[in-house]
DNA sequence: TTTACGAAGGGTACTGAGTGCCATAGGATT
DNA sequence: AATCCTATGGCACTCAGTACCCTTCGTAAA
């Protein structure tokens, strides 16, 4: 009824239950911090707590879940291009939702450094986006009779780089308190990525067409004959194994 | 005393406790099993549990804390060559650990695909292992002029890289139940790490000389100019700057 | 207006992991 | 024999997480 009057009604519990955990964190510590501590601060009762948070730790992180939907809904509705970029940008969707409020996450940054029990729950949370990227990698690639038999290995090889790439960008940007540029730091962390593991789209890229080793002075010397419009990662393998036959 | 007459005189509790508590795993799955019936079965006190394990958990992965120290001392040990070779053959060590025990490992496997804790737990884990490795790389690269300004960068994907494509290999094996070479599936898979980001130590590799772009025929040809003795990421990053401004 | 109903929250009691503290036993040392 | 020292057992406690049931309140149907 009040519903146009008062524009700030009613804060929704889940929020005033975060937002009070999270400051107990800070003064406490997650550890001497109490679930019944936080549902004092809330004003709510305790059984209210684990309805909107499966445990003490998804306090801390309470918008990995949403963050996690809008990356798969992401991975569904991209559809061409190179794979391995698309992964690449649904990682940096990750660091959209840190650089929305550098604050909080730097001050969760630092304790989750310091809490074991914390790092842990973040490892299963950053192991979800892993698995996300790769299922949507191994997709992609089941479809296409030229993605070799291995596609498997790659999709979780590279799903794991790019999540390391990420998070490599992201800490730095954490460590520095929230100052610079999130994105650029994430965007080079995900190009190194990108270059060794990623078909070429804008960019003209190499197919290999043949690859042979001649020598030239004193030193070895490998001339390589490419053509345009395949995986990087397939170049590699082919030079590879010109050199050890060479 | 009777040290030498009973060569099975006192099996040490932590062993004894490990196998109670796999066992009853195994009967009644991990979350229905409490600690006190593991002390129980053991025959020992719910004390004394918590002395050898820190968690219910750690009694399903009795031995990783073993193989992190061995971890530890061979990349200690290790001083010359590549680099990416040398914690692709550390992370080997995890895998000669698993086989050591086929019948044990494939059935905590199924154990822990099972128990969400448990993933966790193991996450935590392979956590510790994919830091060594990558703390390894830094150390090696923070004293190589060459290595470059993003050297802990690479270090970390590197790491993230083979601990994935040995988890992978593993996690084949494990599936089919242990048959097979396991090693053979690690090794591949390390194999494709390798020969995308390792330096070639054994084989002739690359170190790009030149690289340049000419037109030929309908399709864009490349021709580029290596020669042997650097990395192999430099390869790419070369051909990748080269096809750029192509 | 009354009744029915379903969603949202509160309260209580319970299980079980993990910790701190102290007691005790057994072997080795002096 | 007196004394350590280490390994172990026993208890009591905190706290996370769960099961179950109760209350309340807004809404829709009668």
């Amino acid at each position: 009824m009040t519903e146009d009057r008062r524009p700030a009604k009613k804060p929704p519990m889940r929020d005033v239950l975060a937002e009070a955990a999270f400051a107990l964190f800070l003064e406490r510590g997650f550890e001497r911090t109490t679930v019944d501590d936080i549902v004092a601060r809330a004003g709510v009762g305790r059984r209210s707590f684990f309805r909107y948070f499966p445990s003490k730790e998804d306090a801390v992180f309470p918008d990995h879940e949403r963050c996690l939907a809008d990356m798969t809904a992401f991975l569904a509705d991209a559809e061409g291009g190179d794979p391995v970029a698309t992964v690449c940008d649904a990682a940096r969707l990750v660091l959209r939702m840190y650089a929305e409020n550098p604050e909080f996450s730097v001050q969760r940054y630092r304790l989750t450094r310091e809490v074991p029990g914390l790092r842990t729950y973040e490892l299963s949370v950053v192991r979800r986006y892993e698995r996300t990227l790769a299922g949507h990698l191994e997709r992609r690639w089941a479809e296409d009779p030229s993605a070799g038999p291995d596609a498997s290995l790659r999709a979780e090889v590279i799903a794991a780089s790019v999540v390391a790439a990420h998070n490599n960008g992201l800490r730095s940007w954490l460590r520095s308190g929230g100052e610079g540029d999130a994105g650029a730091e994430v965007d080079r962390a995900l190009e190194l990525v990108r270059a060794v593991w990623g078909e070429a789209d804008e960019r003209p890229a190499a197919q290999v067409g043949a690859v042979q080793a001649v020598s030239g002075g004193d030193d070895e010397v490998i001339v390589m004959v490419a053509r345009k419009g395949a995986p990087m990662w397939r170049v590699v393998q082919h030079i590879e194994s010109a050199l050890g036959s060479a």
